[in-house]
DNA sequence: AACAAATATATGTAGATACATGTTTTTATG
DNA sequence: CATAAAAACATGTATCTACATATATTTGTT
């Protein structure tokens, strides 16, 4: 770096100036902690994180949902998955269920972890609601579709 | 949930389809490894994870940097800087300097830091690059403002 | 059928993250 | 000045994340 901040946020007034010293990367891991933590405050009064709620609601949405199939829906590594649904296991929200390919689990919502995801979900749809009241249409849709984009930047970078 | 998948991305087409059943959260967070995978990609080659190269260049630039400022100005928190300058500190690439005021401890860039820092920059800078090559002006100006909107979200919230 | 390749999952290790809490030092207040 | 309050930092604990690698099972090939 050459001595200079790098920039992580902008301000409004800076839009016009623009440049590469602002990280991208620096940036979105920032407004990821950020909305982690709206998120967490909002759900502080479930069982479920949330992470777990994602997770949780995901696989209970998923017919025939595995390890696989969850790490490739969510885009998330198979050993992260893995250990998260370890503990949602633990936690008794889900369980395992044998498959004829002995190499497969079946991850199947228990009765309990249900009943935390109907729990949670209005707190998850009021943090939703707060955040549609607060950000315009177009910022949101930008987050929900940045994922594709960024999906898209990965395949074909000529970088490594 | 309602048994529906949460649909973390979206698809350009689905654009006219936003709903609350988007998890801007999920989103995000997915937006955040990817975007943390491409950059870990493309500084594959240098000792320092891109993360560091955040940490680092922030303090190579701010000038009398303690843990505090850092963990205001980079918006985390205080135990995860503390954590973080460790690693840093026990890598040779900053040292830890006295103050008057004795609680305070000053983080200092060391030569080998700087090195790491100049040997990442090129790499970090060619991911930059990539970025602007591959996502509109647009786009990258929303993710560089994100952070200043989710924060004064944060400070209004009425939910807790 | 035998063996190589692919698939599904798990484990070791380590960084990033933050909450609750504790310690030390400084500042403010009576 | 003495004591309470605040500020700065550290530690215990736990989740999220992923790379390298290992194990088990299935599939493909000869």
């Amino acid at each position: 770096m050459k001595g200079e901040l790098s920039n992580l946020a902008m301000d409004t007034q800076d839009l016009n100036k623009t440049n590469r010293r602002h990280c991208v990367h620096a940036s979105l891991r920032q407004s990821s902690r950020l909305i982690t933590s709206f998120y967490a405050d909002a759900m502080h009064d479930s069982v479920l994180q949330g992470t777990q709620f994602t997770l949780l609601s995901t696989i209970a949405a998923m017919p025939q949902c595995t390890v696989s199939t969850l790490s490739d829906y969510l885009v998330m590594d198979q050993t992260t998955v893995t250990r998260s649904v370890k503990l949602l296991e633990q936690a008794g929200f889900i369980q395992f269920k044998k498959l004829k390919d002995r190499r497969k689990r079946q991850l199947i919502v228990t009765a309990q972890g249900q009943q935390a995801l109907d729990d949670a979900y209005p707190l998850w749809l009021a943090a939703q609601e707060h955040i549609w009241a607060h950000l315009s249409e177009d910022d949101i849709k930008q987050i929900l579709t940045l994922g594709n984009k960024l999906a898209a930047l990965s395949k074909e970078s000529t970088i490594k």
